[in-house]
DNA sequence: CACTTGATTCGACATTCGTCAACATAGATG
DNA sequence: CATCTATGTTGACGAATGTCGAATCAAGTG
């Protein structure tokens, strides 16, 4: 284990809501249940699902989603029972479907969760209300 | 389009509550964001993900789920630009995940969501509230 | 019973995927 | 600069996946 200092980012993930810089949080479809998916929705939302449809990738996103401030170096996350190309390969296929973002810091690289995608996806399994209560948050 | 009569179920899905008879709704994992994942939560859960990681899987999942009552025929939503046996190996496999249950009525069958995995697939992508607020009871 | 429509199974195929070993790169340290 | 540690990239390979056509099964209809 590494476990140096993390940039203590006090922010704890406010996923649900609409990123506080005021991005509407990917809005890539409605939620299964509200209506058949097209097939550009289906692609977009299966790109995302499938990024989450390995063992493995759900470990090392898990990982980093719930270390301190959302965000963890490599060599905290790469005990999985696989090699370290083969965790390198998969945190490149999270953050190709967008859910994970990478920044390097002098020797280590950072991961950290991308709160709007996590938050498009929650909804996504979300059913709709019984009332129609709609407006999420103001664009302001 | 077939569009035949389908039987009314009037329940809307509560999805995100727990079943109404009191199941805790497929209790599989914590959300993603509480701890890092077990190898066999990640597991179970990879494999919800992995049948919803296919854009056809995903337009007959949501045709089903936005469908009256919840439930519909093959020959409704079966227009997906595939093969009909193509069709029928993809509601195979979401059956198989669980996130789909059949029933033969006749000359056609039947699909309807299940809503406890569906449920459970959406607690995952909650993150739990910023304030140490624990028990996974609701605040109602 | 013969015929039609619809759903599933089977066999085959090309593609994608997960994995590793080997190598390459970035930064830190001496 | 030499060297060490931490990550990323490349190439290869077996396994799994998505797809189809043809055959089969199930139910309804004449």
């Amino acid at each position: 284990m590494c476990q140096h200092r993390y940039v203590s980012n006090t922010r704890v993930l406010a996923l649900l809501d609409s990123a506080d810089d005021g991005t509407v949080a990917a809005p890539c479809c409605p939620p299964l249940t509200e209506r058949p998916f097209s097939a550009e929705e289906a692609e977009t939302a299966a790109r995302m699902f499938k990024a989450l449809g390995d063992p493995v990738r759900l470990r090392l996103f898990s990982a980093v989603a719930s270390h301190e401030g959302g965000e963890a170096c490599v060599c905290d996350i790469s005990d999985v029972g696989v090699s370290q190309p083969t965790v390198s390969h998969h945190l490149k296929k999270l953050k190709d479907a967008g859910l994970l973002a990478s920044e390097r810091r002098g020797t280590w690289v950072y991961y950290r969760v991308e709160p709007a995608v996590l938050a498009a996806m929650g909804r996504l399994l979300t059913v709709t209300p019984p009332v129609g209560r709609q407006g999420p948050a103001g664009p302001a």
